[in-house]
DNA sequence: GTCTATAAATAGATAGAC
DNA sequence: GTCTATCTATTTATAGAC
């Protein structure tokens, strides 16, 4: 057979996935930092250290750049999610991932939601992995938000939806960022405080 | 005296400031739907139905543009403030305000804050109108808030200055953005279930 | 695949006639 | 002040050598 040759393939395809991994984590990086329509290829080949001719071998457009990488962001909270105590309530998942999620962006790492009339939006709509993610990410956070209606930790009265986007805007909360430049609190602080009161909002009886 | 010639040159003035106000509210229509980076000059020229030269007789940059709109913006904000019922409680002001920006969210007419690396914060950092407005409005809803801890209705042990950041940023919550598109319920619901889950969590004691 | 060099398109800003 | 036409810089994207 072939067991010889299939390391050396092998070999010279991970130093290709290395290479992309690097410019996908530049881009989610600059995402993260300035968002799509301000981020340009330029900066994302000097991030890389690679010329701009070069990211277009691996990716034909900025917009599959960008989508390349909220891929890898959608990717890595079905990771995440995957891994979380089984053990936990409800409850204690949704939190958990909140602040997963959290950490991320006080990391400078969680690319900003395309909620604007981005381009981007109509190119991430229209690609398949990035939808898959974001629909295994919605069932399983989904079914854990009707867990936690059904033991009361979360306000039953609430549309689940409601409470999915909440924590998906959650995770892009810009009050993270004003608090981390006050200065007045540590990053833990920051998010536990955050955390609180999103969850205390969500937990409330109807009068 | 000049009483006679007094009402002409006004006139002129009020064309003037009509048509600036025309464009203004242009951008900020513009900022509300795509952002900064991604409005262009031409856009509004377009918007406004006039030439591009021309817009720039008015403001000398596309960053005094928006500033200008978001000049606007926070003083309309005073003046919403100042209107507000004195009689009413001061959580019944802060929500009061809360709705007020959540429906002009909905309205498509809140600029998106400046919270990343865009160009347009160091201009309205350095912006003597921006900043005194904004100043005016933290002060006042920072009354209200500081009130409102006191009466029992607001966690006393939240720093007021996260309760101050929440209210920002939750006049800019994509979750409104997200209900609308889902279209399953009126803009009042959707006003009303976000205020009422952010509240509730600024609400809630600490165990 | 990576590079340098360049094309092609766009955006911010200006010139100059009216 | 408003317009058309243009400039300049930037940006997305490509050509072609190695």
């Amino acid at each position: 057979m072939t067991t010889a040759t299939a390391p050396r393939i092998s070999f010279k395809q991970q130093m290709l996935a290395a290479r992309e991994d690097a410019i996908i984590a530049g881009v989610n990086r600059l995402l993260a930092e300035k968002g799509f329509d301000a981020m340009t290829v330029d900066e994302v080949a000097a991030a890389v250290g690679i010329a701009k001719a070069s990211l277009y071998k691996h990716f034909p457009s900025k917009e599959d750049l960008a989508a390349a990488a909220m891929v890898r962001a959608m990717r890595r909270a079905v990771a995440f999610l995957e891994q979380v105590n089984p053990a936990d309530s409800a409850l204690q998942k949704l939190r958990a991932t909140a602040r997963w999620t959290m950490q991320l962006q006080l990391a400078g790492e969680m690319p900003s939601l395309p909620s604007q009339n981005s381009s981007l939006r109509a190119t991430l709509l229209g690609n398949r992995d990035y939808m898959d993610a974001l629909m295994e990410v919605s069932d399983r956070i989904g079914g854990w938000i009707e867990q936690a209606q059904a033991d009361g930790a979360v306000n039953p009265k609430l549309p689940a939806i409601a409470v999915l986007y909440t924590l998906y805007a959650r995770a892009c909360d810009p009050v993270l960022e004003f608090l981390k430049m006050g200065g007045q609190h540590s990053d833990d602080e920051i998010v536990e405080l955050v955390l609180s009161t999103c969850f205390d909002g969500l937990a409330a009886r109807a009068a």
